[in-house]
DNA sequence: AACTTTCATAGACCGCGGTCTTGGACTATA
DNA sequence: TATAGTCCAAGACCGCGGTCTATGAAAGTT
């Protein structure tokens, strides 16, 4: 399968409105911003943007799974002998602080509400993601080295877990300027592996 | 201050805009109805609606504010001798049957829409909700009875106790049909409460 | 009763996201 | 090189949510 000048040229136009739709969105905000406005601004036409991605908000979901590559990153960086708890933790700062400083605000509320729009085929459904693959393997791991039952419902867990940071990314946008993103998720987190540890966690 | 016809002539525009409006909704879906539709069918116009209602969403969320008055309701049903964990789950329960099989899905999901594009002066963020005053009155209570250590931070819990509420409400739509409610919210409580209790509880 | 003011309603209008038809350059085949 | 087929791009078009201005009847005022 050669790479055809068309496909080529294809993929130009794609980047081209990709990247002059980010620049916008960041300067003016999603919402002050108009496909009529990108197409102009990226010599391109609504013909070509809807060709290659599925609407507005496909930009922003597109910008959005640069987090898997976040996550893979991450993890390396997370101590090997740290305890499922710690490493839970570490997870979720990192994961905000990425989140806040730089995919940003604005990207996340347009996430969160295509998560509700698009009923079907949505990636927070998609057990393999990133997140989830990594999340389950602490799990894993956290079984195998006797910190958890080895009876634990895994991907039950996996599920509660990564709730925790969806239930504070929302309400990270419901509540306004007055919500400390990094603070509250420590938290929430915080309180709600304490449940998990009493609940599945191995006394010793 | 008497009530003038003129009055109670929009009262009567506004409340024929809204049954209809709810009915259609429910027939059709929130999407799938339009403003004109509603407006035709009420022999009404939409300089009356937009006067009536802030948006299209404002017809669901006037509706989903009648949830105060469930909540007012049920807290009286729920035994008095009961402990704060015990209240707190059957409240999770009786909420979370009252949002499916009367408010529905549908309207749920435009109202947490509306949470995230209605940046500033959105209802989750009133702490003067019902839903609010009860759990604080739950933790008061709870703290009084010694089931909970005084020092705790009432109004960081009230947010973290209903911040579950969300977060299993928010996964309710983005995962689909597989996703049973009333389990998931009560697994997902129940570890947080123990989470809540083991940090914040009081040893005897 | 004559007038002014107020305010709910009517519906033309606007900008936007998204679709659909059309066109024409590129590719594949002979 | 002639021909047929493909597919990216162009932009007219549509339906929608929401705004704006006009209107006329009710309310307030003298």
């Amino acid at each position: 399968m050669t790479i055809t000048n068309r496909q080529t040229q294809a993929e130009q136009t794609r980047q081209r409105l990709f990247d002059t739709a980010l620049e916008l969105f960041k300067k003016k905000g999603f919402d002050n911003v108009s496909v009529d406005e990108i197409v102009k601004q990226s010599n391109s036409s609504k013909g070509a943007f809807y060709g290659h991605f599925k609407s507005k908000y496909g930009i922003f979901i597109e910008k959005f799974k640069e987090i898997d590559s976040f996550y893979e990153e991450f993890v390396g960086t997370i101590p090997e002998e740290a305890t499922f708890k710690g490493k839970i933790l570490l997870l979720f700062e990192g994961q905000m602080d990425y989140l806040a400083n730089i995919l940003g605000k604005d990207l996340m509320r347009t996430v969160y509400i295509s998560g509700l729009n698009d009923t079907d085929e949505n990636f927070f459904a998609n057990s393999e993601r990133s997140l989830y693959r990594i999340v389950r393997g602490m799990i894993n791991e956290a079984i195998e080295r006797g910190e958890l039952q080895g009876a634990v419902d895994i991907q039950q867990l996996t599920w509660q877990i990564t709730r925790c940071m969806r239930g504070t990314l929302y309400d990270w946008h419901a509540f306004g300027e007055a919500f400390d993103l990094q603070k509250e998720s420590r938290m929430y987190i915080e309180v709600f592996m304490d449940g998990v540890m009493g609940r599945y966690g191995v006394n010793e």
